[in-house]
DNA sequence: TTGAGTATTAAACAGGGTGTTGATTATCTA
DNA sequence: TAGATAATCAACACCCTGTTTAATACTCAA
C-alpha cells in the first residue's frame, strides 16, 4: 500500500487545482463549475487537466480519497478495547482532522451536501467509531440496530456541519465531549449500558 | 397565497416530465442527466421545457417547492399545545408526506445527497418539530442550543433515509414512535423534562 | 552532470448539449 | 365559437468537453 512519492510537477499542478477548486466552490455551486474555469484559475493548461482527472467529480473524490485515507489510518490505531474505555479519545481525532483539513471540508461542508464527503464521513463514524461500538451494548442483534445507528451516526456529522457552518467556534476537545454525550444518553435509554447492570 | 389551477396543457406537459426525471434519477447521477434525455424520455419538445423551467436543477427546486408547500400547510396546524402533548403525531404525518411521494422522494433520498431535498426536510423538521419543542425543555437559552438541535435533527433526517433506502418496510406510525423514542432520551439527560420536575 | 523518461504546453478538432428564436399548429377556457 | 395560450419544429450561435498532435520543459536516478 506505500505509495510511489509523485513527480514534483504533478504534485505543484495538482495542489494549484485544488486551490483553484476550493476557491470557486466558495463562490458558487459545484455543479455551475467548468473545467475550463479551474485551469484558467489555476494557470494549467486545460489538457493537463484531464491527465490526472477524469472530470470535476473525480477529482473531487480523488481529493477526498486522499483526505480520508489519512484519517482512517489514524482511526485504525483504535483497538476494540480502546472502544471499551470510551468514544472521546477517537471522536477528538475526527473533529481534529475536519479542522485541519478546513479548508476543503469547509467548502464542500458549510453551505451543500452535493459531494460524497458527507457520505464518507458518514461511513467512517459508522464504520470505525460506532458499529464496533454499538456492540457493547448489545445493539448488534436488535432488528432496529440500522434504524438507531443510522440515527445517531447522522447526528454526529450534523454536528459536525454546524460546527464548521460556525466558523469551528469550539475545539475538538469540546466537540467530541459533545458528541459523546449525544450519543450516550441516547443510547443508554435503549439499551442498558454496561455500568448500569448491578 | 391562492394559486390559480394551470392550464390543462402545463399540467400535463409538467407530469410527463417530472416522470421522466424520476426515472432518471434512479438510474444516474442528477449531474449527468441533460435536458435533451428528459425531454425525449418525455416525449416533450426541448424548447417546452425551457418555457418552464430554466435548468434542471430548477426543474428539481421547483418540484419540492411544490412538495413542501403540501407539507408546511399540514404542519401548520399545530399548535403549541399539540406540541406540549407530544411529538408523534407530527412525526407521524411528516413520514406519511415521504410515503406519499416516495416516486420522488425516493429517488432523491435514497442514493444521494445531492439535492435541497435534505436540507428542505431539515428545515421543516427543524422549524415545524423541533424548535418550539425542544423550548419547552429549557433549551432556548442553552449556548450549545444549536449543537443539541442540529444532532437530533439531523437523526430525525437520517431515520427517514435509512426508513425510504430500505423500502419503508415500517409504517409511519412506527417510525415516529422510533424517532420519538430516540429524540426524548436523548434530549431528557441534558435537560430535564417537565414531567421529571418534582 | 547527463540522459532517458515524463509532465506540461499550445493549438486544433469534432461532438454534443445549451438556451433562444420565429413561425406554425394544437389545445384550452370563457 | 373565438381569442388566448401552449406546444411543436427547425434552425441558430455559443460554449464546454474530451482528445490528439508535436514541441518544449522539467525531474530524478545513474
Amino acid at each position: 500500500m506505500e505509495h510511489v512519492r509523485e513527480d514534483r510537477r504533478v504534485r505543484k499542478t495538482k495542489a494549484r487545482l485544488r486551490q483553484a477548486l476550493t476557491a470557486l466552490m466558495c463562490q458558487k455551486d459545484i455543479k455551475d463549475i467548468t473545467v475550463k474555469e479551474i485551469t484558467e484559475r489555476a494557470d494549467i493548461n486545460r489538457g493537463t487537466f484531464y491527465c490526472h482527472y477524469r472530470d470535476i467529480y473525480d477529482m473531487i473524490a480523488q481529493t477526498e480519497n486522499a483526505l480520508f485515507e489519512e484519517l482512517e489510518e489514524v482511526l485504525d490505531a483504535y483497538t476494540t478495547s480502546d472502544l471499551r474505555a470510551g468514544l472521546i479519545p477517537i471522536l477528538e481525532d475526527i473533529f481534529r482532522f475536519v479542522q485541519a483539513n478546513a479548508d476543503f471540508c469547509g467548502a464542500l461542508l458549510s453551505s451543500q451536501r452535493d459531494s460524497a464527503l458527507f457520505q464518507r464521513l458518514y461511513q467512517v463514524v459508522y464504520s470505525k467509531c460506532l458499529e464496533e461500538w454499538g456492540e457493547l451494548y448489545g445493539l448488534c442483534r436488535d432488528p432496529l440496530r440500522d434504524y438507531y445507528m443510522n440515527f445517531l451516526v447522522s447526528g454526529v456529522v450534523g454536528l459536525v456541519q454546524v460546527w464548521v457552518s460556525q466558523g469551528l467556534q469550539k475545539t475538538p476537545e469540546e466537540m467530541a465531549a459533545l458528541a459523546e454525550t449525544l450519543i450516550r444518553s441516547g443510547i443508554s435509554s435503549l439499551a442498558q449500558p454496561a455500568e448500569r447492570e448491578i
